[in-house]
DNA sequence: CGTATACAATACGTATACAATGTGATTAGC
DNA sequence: GCTAATCACATTGTATACGTATTGTATACG
């Protein structure tokens, strides 16, 4: 009964680091949250611990605990290593998903797609870790599970900065994204190894492009002479 | 000063796991562990918590933590996946390796050589160990990290099995392992990616022989009438 | 004789109190 | 006025004590 408490804290600070309810690099204060949990500060050191263990969180001795960064680097190897890993992790799934796990894969996968319908875009980015997560217990491989792990806390958080502006070109490419989500699903349950590869690198080039279409807008009007026009008008 | 002891706890039993001085799938008392390094058992809690999440143990609610275990689909997960792993690190070590580093894996090697000919089995799969773990860190990549840990463990402890009976055979095969490691350090300091990949992918065929020939070793003699007629003579 | 239930023992989980370390501010000396 | 050192405060690390869960054993009943 009590110990509910302790993963309740422990999936409850996830949540806000995917979500970027906290921020990357922010100090995490052990006092203030085992007071806001309303448990004692020695279980939720080990909640740190563990969220150290998972990447979510940076340990320092004597000077706590940091949520895991995100600067330059960190972004240039992100890129770098993401299609490796989930197109392995897309091929093993394929092969050696269970039915169990399919039922799952589609629950979430319904969960997503009325996420999108409400417009909530933070259950949207919970789902679709959970997806992809979950693609990777599929893949039955406790070697290459916690890469992916580390991949996808950066990925969910990434994304969460294109979630949110609900732009009309956002919308369809992320509905675009849940179309993939749906072939994904039929290959992976057809066992159908290439397609599955061929459509997560896919569904990689696209989350690259929103990314890279975020990160690098169009730049803002120039248009100098109009600007001064509209300016003595008002 | 008294963290010093956390530390050197955390080590030892990094240590024991990687030696088989505790067998996989042992169950890790905190009481005990805490009396024997002298810390309490709150700090060594943490220590287990941090070790799970490097995988060396597995906890398991209010049943305590239990050394990772090394079960047939464990190894066959394993076979399938190291040379992935190993040949990517190696490709992105050799970009990207820093000469502090490249100092620090070639005083390694050193030790490795030294362990070798003092016929020091534990200091040997130790400094093996470290040595491919610094080729990780000059991979420089946070993301395949943790995938490259995990399986360095199981390595390890695998290797353990065959440091151990100091066959001539073996003591070839070893010898060869630390030619191998010499023109890894070579290729990794000239940058020459697809040197590195190659000889990484070779050192990682004889170990998977030697594994092979240490699970499979030839029958024992099936001479029944010699038997026989030995027992007679008795 | 086998099984189920209850009780006791052992080990895990949590809270509180205390010690150590790191940080920041204030004061003294140059 | 600036730098450096010391002291105070805040935060992390550790130990001990207590509560709770699980497991093994013994006894009683079918």
């Amino acid at each position: 009964m009590k110990q509910n408490r302790k993963l309740d804290c422990l999936s409850e600070i996830r949540t806000r680091i995917l979500t970027m309810g906290i921020a990357p690099g922010a100090a995490l204060d052990e006092s203030a949250l085992s007071e806001e949990f309303g448990v004692s500060r020695t279980p939720l050191r080990e909640v740190l611990q563990r969220l150290a263990g998972e990447g979510y969180v940076a340990l320092a001795d004597n000077r706590g605990a940091k949520v895991a960064s995100m600067d330059l680097s960190t972004m240039r190897t992100f890129f770098q290593t993401a299609p490796l890993i989930y197109s392995t992790v897309a091929r093993l799934a394929a092969e050696n998903r269970t039915t169990q796990q399919l039922d799952e894969l589609k629950s979430v996968q319904i969960d997503f797609k009325d996420a999108l319908a409400g417009a909530r875009p933070n259950d949207m980015s919970l789902c679709n870790h959970r997806f992809h997560e979950l693609i990777g217990e599929m893949a039955a491989n406790d070697y290459i599970m916690p890469s992916l792990r580390r991949l996808l806390i950066d990925h969910t958080r990434v994304s969460q900065m294109f979630y949110r502006p609900a732009a009309p070109v956002e919308t369809v490419a992320i509905k675009k994204a849940a179309d993939q989500h749906d072939a994904m699903i039929t290959a992976i349950a057809a066992h159908e190894v290439a397609v599955a590869v061929d459509l997560t690198l896919q569904h990689w080039d696209l989350t690259r492009d929103r990314i890279e279409r975020f990160v690098r807008p169009d730049p803002l009007p120039m248009d100098v002479i109009s600007l001064s026009e509209k300016r003595n008008a008002v």
